[in-house]
DNA sequence: TGATGTGAAGCGGTTCACAGCC
DNA sequence: GGCTGTGAACCGCTTCACATCA
């Protein structure tokens, strides 16, 4: 097994099939074709087999996936199997809502710090987790071992936020800030532009556009970062 | 000038320079060529000039493109030349954070209604927005002229959401419940998720994957539709 | 001269079709 | 027989290169 390159199509496709092996292991399903997942998702059975087999052999032939030992596959390969401390940077409505999102608990995800450099709001809790001045920043990240950032703060102060992170040695990052990001070769951005995704919704209204099945395929917008 | 078959790619990147057209236009900038805007966004100057020119020619030789004269063509192209109403289903954290969210202001978008189901959060308000109850949502969308919907509740309401949306006459619908939805043919369906997203870059923590700089490139996932 | 608009080449991801194996 | 794994074909998007025009 030799990785090749993968490219975050695969990526994000692996996730959402390691979401279904969840529910398939929760019904005490065995086994699962990459035909049974295909149709689940409206893909070609194809893409998925190809999906795994970056990886791997999990298959067995005749049969199909294992689904415990895929599921436990999936999870090695996408690093999920130790718990990864997360922060969010802005501690607005985005910011808490995120610290929030219950859809985080099946993930080993932990949202181990918020920040904001408001001091009205530095000190009180969301979800149990205290607001934190953005000034103990860094010396946070490395205590609580945070290896992914979430930015939700304002446009303006997306950039400078960014290099606080990227100096904190943080080297992957969601950022919903809707505006381009430059930041260096070894960091992993990945942006959510909700204005975006709206307008591009709008743009179909129009009626200049087929409808076409947009998922699982390209979603939002976001920058390309510094080459 | 005819529209042949428009990506997403392309929508979200004309979304995006239509932001950045906003910012030279506030400069004052009179005129800007294809080359300037990709260095932008760090892609390449062929790329726009060919999404511009899928509605007609809008730049001048020598010259670049004015502006202004853009800006209202991208505004138009995209269906934001007049207000669209958006209404948030779900009135939990992410969806009263979406109706919160301060970006939309700059586009034309009006969040005109949010719904929730629990009679504890009805009547409630949020920023100067009531919420309603679900069970006058068809009646409230097309007394208020609602084009477009955001699903922001659990998953497994989802689907069930998706069909009242549909069933109302809505046609394009921002969802951010990690779970494939089907959806009629001729509804448009961007899902967001937020889980994947995250999942995609602990990924790339693990060191399988080149950092490679996945901007303006798809971003988040989300599943197929109902063919 | 300088920047657009665009056919053609290039590239990466998806689908097909089938060999290989249980 | 059934389903995986995979080379080859296919397809769509991106990039190149250049003719075109202010």
């Amino acid at each position: 097994m030799k990785v090749e390159k993968i490219s975050e199509l695969t990526t994000n496709r692996l996730s959402v099939y390691l979401r279904c092996l969840n529910e398939l292991a929760e019904k005490g399903q065995k086994t699962v074709s990459s035909d049974a997942l295909a149709q689940k998702f409206h893909l070609n059975s194809a893409q998925i087999r190809k999906d795994l087999a970056n990886f791997g052999e999990f298959g067995v032939r005749g049969v199909g996936y294992y689904v415990d030992e895929l599921h436990a596959n999936l999870t090695r390969i996408l690093g999920l199997d130790r718990p990864l401390r997360v922060c969010i940077i802005g501690s607005g409505r985005l910011g808490t809502a995120i610290a929030d999102y219950h859809g985080f608990k099946h993930s080993n995800f932990e949202v181990a710090a918020l920040f904001d450099s408001d001091p009205k709001k530095i000190g009180k809790k969301i979800g149990g987790i205290e607001i934190s001045d953005m000034k103990s920043f860094s010396a946070l990240i490395k205590k609580d071992k945070i290896e992914l950032a979430v930015i939700a703060v304002p446009a303006e102060r997306a950039q400078l936020v960014l290099d606080k992170v990227t100096r904190a040695g943080i080297r992957a990052v969601l950022n919903f800030a809707p505006i381009p990001l430059k930041v260096s070769d070894d960091v992993k951005l990945k942006t959510v532009d909700l204005t975006s995704s709206l307008e591009s919704l709008s743009f179909f209204l129009t009626g200049a556009a087929d409808v076409d099945d947009g998922d699982l395929k390209p979603i939002s917008a976001s920058r390309r970062n510094h080459k």
